[in-house]
DNA sequence: TAGTGGTCTAGACCACACC
DNA sequence: GTGTGGTCTAGACCACTAG
């Protein structure tokens, strides 16, 4: 990494930074090296830390870095790719589907946005099971999986009202629809504090927000509002068996 | 909106400012309209202007707002839904494909990453066509679509060695090749200083990477980078037909 | 307890749009 | 010009992790 002294050009000093430092983590760090501090850093290049902190925003919002508080800023590893599209041209919750881990499931009326949605009347009772999706040990993705009471008529003999119990039962009574089809939409937000905490990030981190509709007996059967981190997941929606570009990133441990 | 004073909480200031601004904004202002200046909201708050921006830039983020420097901070409109999935079941530039508009074309060896998602070798010659997508007369999006010169042999009769003729040229020839298959991979960036001034936003700002693969005659015969303004756009993926949830948002100006 | 990143302040000046 | 958002500074204190 270089030493000091930045020119006096025309550019941002936090885009020139970030500049210098991507070139930096390109040639003379290694992935999950600890990077100096961001005193440190700063006044290495003779700036104030709010300027160094915005330029760590930026790498940190690229996937290039890992900042936690109270340990340091890291050396991101490359973003995993999570397949959101046809891997799974099935029911959520399919057999096999380890990926995501039911975690609870409570039964109300939901938010008007979500009725809306579902194009269920208001009033209408609906499953909310709530999920977590896990790579290599990571959590990546938080899911809120509405499915209204009418789609699983037949959800009997659970007397749990709530927990993982009565989400899988949900996730089993789904199955048994016949799959019509679906649609995903993608878009940027912010972890809300929930989400946030089962990502294990802080609330207000940029996250991809993946909402999905399943259609079965020609109604919007299930609703699916998943939020993946968006510092360390790149979503594929391959036909064809989305094939990594990434070639098997070693994770060195510090 | 509301007048002055934050509780003292453990909840951070811009958070609660955030929460209180997005309440006001449902339920005080309509799109298009015009908020007090920084100086004023973070007076009017009792907070530093740095601390209102805070709130601020998440509220862009999420597509709350729009900041324009010397200008002024408006309500944003709804995103806008584009469709990135089947509705184009084909070649990139297909006809009656208006959306796009191809703006450049040079042919030269790529970057290496480039090249190694093209799986061509090194040194081997390669297109790159510029395109800018539009909807509703604003840019969304804009492209980067690398063609191996392999892919369009018999690229003939055109003298043009750059320019958006040569561009249609390369995209026409590229429709004669039968399209196999392709895959997506969704994931955020931040705007390179090129697409920053297609997009009309400044260099830095958040995007969506949409990179995708074109297959045909075995290899793969383009590679689409095509960078969307994450702050106005929703990516859908329908495979039955993407509906519109936000019905026909009205643009009030000013 | 020591060290890290996260939040916050109260200023200053700059780049840009509009009049 | 005047007014806006964008950048930058030099501090301060807080929340969290880890030894």
């Amino acid at each position: 990494m270089g030493t000091t002294q930045l020119e006096s050009v025309p550019e941002p000093k936090y885009w020139h930074l970030k500049t210098v430092l991507t070139e930096a983590l390109d040639s003379e760090f290694s992935v999950g090296e600890i990077l100096p501090n961001e005193r440190e850093l700063a006044a290495r290049f003779g700036v104030a830390r709010a300027t160094l902190r915005q330029a760590l925003e930026q790498l940190e919002l690229e996937g290039r870095l890992q900042r936690r508080r109270g340990v340091g800023t890291t050396v991101a590893p490359p973003r995993v790719g999570v397949a959101v599209g046809t891997e799974q041209h099935a029911w959520p919750g399919a057999p096999g589907d380890d990926a995501w881990q039911a975690v609870d499931c409570t039964t109300a009326v939901p938010p008007a946005a979500v009725a809306a949605a579902l194009e269920t009347g208001r009033d209408e009772p609906v499953h909310t099971v709530r999920r977590t999706r896990m790579t290599h040990g990571q959590p990546v993705a938080a899911e809120l999986l509405h499915i209204p009471a009418a789609s699983v008529p037949d959800l009997t003999g659970i007397d749990a009202p709530s927990g993982p119990a009565r989400a899988r039962a949900v996730l089993r009574e789904l199955q048994r629809l016949e799959l019509e089809g679906r649609d995903s939409a993608v878009e940027l937000g912010s972890a809300r504090a929930d989400d946030a905490k089962q990502l294990d990030r802080l609330p207000g981190a940029p996250v991809l927000v993946v909402t999905t509709r399943f259609f079965a007996e020609g109604r919007t059967a299930a609703l699916s509002v998943a939020t993946y981190r968006a510092d360390t997941c790149r979503l594929t929606f391959g036909d064809s068996g989305g094939v990594e570009i990434h070639p098997d990133p070693e994770r060195r441990a510090s």
